[in-house]
DNA sequence: TATTATTGTGGGTAGATGTGGGGAGAAATC
DNA sequence: GATTTCTCCCCACATCTACCCACAATAATA
């Protein structure tokens, strides 16, 4: 089993774009990947979702099921791909992050980087705080479908 | 089955930040856990939460399943995980507690250590003071929902 | 009560971590 | 091929973390 990510801090992109990924979640890579790699991509929320690579060949994998005959499984796949890359950490456990998914997210200098189960969120703290609030509140009906879960 | 949590006893932070975790409830954790390691996390009440490790592992691997297609699965799983962290014992049975969890349960110096079942609660003293004293009563009718389980 | 063991608290310090920047080599462009 | 841009290594260093040791406070035992 691995150890999920939780947690949350702020961290700055340097002058080069580079981030430095927090050394207890790059820790928890190394179990599976060796390698230090992350797949940054586009979240479905205004923020970058850093993938480990596992986990994300594992989402990956689950993709080619989609059938090619569905227009909207093609656009999907394409549009999933293209905004992921893959990168790996430099010797300072950073990586350096894309100027096209930098401004997706509006992220500037600072990023808020929140540890959530199998992957990473990369916020701009103003579009986390925004974000937020306007998210309208989990209400019962939720928390009762969940309960249906465990 | 792990023994549970129970009583209470006062607790003071030092200088760095640091609580001293009573070594009762550190021993139940090393049947499970070698690693002593607690789980920290923002309360429902005002008052900050620790569970054992391994504990908060089984919640979170059921958390992976919830389909990320979801908005409300999304939020939910970061404000899950955002508002824990986890901390490790030093080898003197204290763990580092970050100081915005401290201001969330507006703790300075005395920390009151309630064992919970399954979980530590950490007060500040008067908010736990406060906050039993504008606790409504428990009822009747609470008991009786209570019967159709025991 | 006296003695011993365990636990809780304080503080110094080595090593880990995060951040900045120079520069060699690779890659892209002209 | 020459020039520019980019990537990623290296080193530097400030800050933070978690070790160690010391010893006081408490609990357990004779």
């Amino acid at each position: 089993m691995i150890t999920s990510f939780a947690g949350e801090s702020k961290h700055f992109l340097d002058e080069k774009s580079r981030l430095s990924i927090p050394a207890k979640y790059r820790r928890w890579l190394t179990e599976e990947d060796a390698e230090y790699t992350f797949v940054v991509t586009k979240g479905a929320d205004p923020c970058l979702i850093a993938y480990p690579a596992v986990e994300w060949d594992t989402f990956a994998e689950k993709l080619r099921n989609l059938s090619q005959f569905k227009k909207k499984n093609r656009a999907f796949i394409r549009t999933w791909s293209r905004n992921s890359i893959r990168l790996k950490c430099d010797k300072q456990g950073r990586i350096l992050m894309p100027q096209r998914l930098l401004d997706f997210a509006n992220i500037k200098k600072e990023v808020v980087i929140i540890g959530a189960l199998n992957y990473l969120e990369l916020w701009e703290q103003e579009m986390l705080k925004e974000h937020q609030e306007s998210q309208i509140p989990l209400d019962d009906d939720y928390f009762e479908d969940l309960a249906d879960i465990f």
